[in-house]
DNA sequence: CAATAGATCATCT
DNA sequence: GATGATCTATTGC
């Protein structure tokens, strides 16, 4: 993928402002890409959901660092998910990616993901696109606007209505509506 | 189609 | 020792 990485000014505002300003771009990792159709803010500090929410520890570390920086974690002893540093240093906001629309590597996804058969299963939730771009916990704390995993403007930045709902598999703070999506795509989690 | 169980482990109490 | 920003397979209607 050919692409210029969106520079970190882009990720030092609020953390629903970038949650929002990353739908339609492009997620790029190697060879494969896919496009961004959903995502969560995590506000930091303020929102009992987010991680940084209980203070600076070792697996907060990246979230309290600079933004621009990839914070993967294991979830359910299982899956792993990608979030992207949002905000100034000090401020751990933060944006889940929840849903990707395959573009490019398409193979080498479905060679990830054996026994998914749909292209909108390979990536529409949380776990499953970690899985489908080959991301892990080796990724986390690395710098997004170098390297091979980044995001950049989309080829053909397409129109798209924006929704927003509640977010999706938490606790606390269950109605506050962050979580952002394109409206009708089929790549959406459910 | 909806509901539920089971897998599985780093992190924090 | 409990819990979670999940997913898949399976069961039941």
């Amino acid at each position: 993928m050919k692409c210029k990485a969106l520079p970190r000014t882009f990720y030092q505002r609020p953390a629903t402002d970038v949650a929002r300003a990353l739908l339609g771009k492009t997620l790029v990792h190697g060879a494969v890409s896919a496009r961004i159709v959903e995502t969560e803010a995590y506000l930091g500090l303020e929102d009992p959901a987010a991680h940084a929410f209980r203070g600076l520890t070792p697996r907060t570390k990246v979230l309290f660092g600079p933004p621009a920086h990839a914070y993967v974690y294991l979830i359910y002893g299982m899956y792993e998910c990608l979030n992207i540093v949002a905000e100034t240093e000090g401020s751990p906001g933060c944006v889940l990616i929840r849903a990707l629309e395959p573009l490019t590597g398409l193979a080498a996804m479905r060679r990830r993901r054996p026994g998914v058969r749909r292209d909108e299963d390979l990536a529409n939730g949380p776990g499953k696109l970690t899985l489908a771009m080959g991301i892990t916990r080796r990724d986390n704390g690395r710098d997004v606007t170098r390297g091979d995993l980044y995001v950049c403007h989309a080829r053909q930045d397409d129109p798209f209505e924006m929704g927003v709902s509640a977010r999706v598999g938490i606790r606390h703070a269950a109605d506050w509506p962050l979580r952002f999506y394109v409206v009708g795509n089929r790549y959406v989690s459910r």
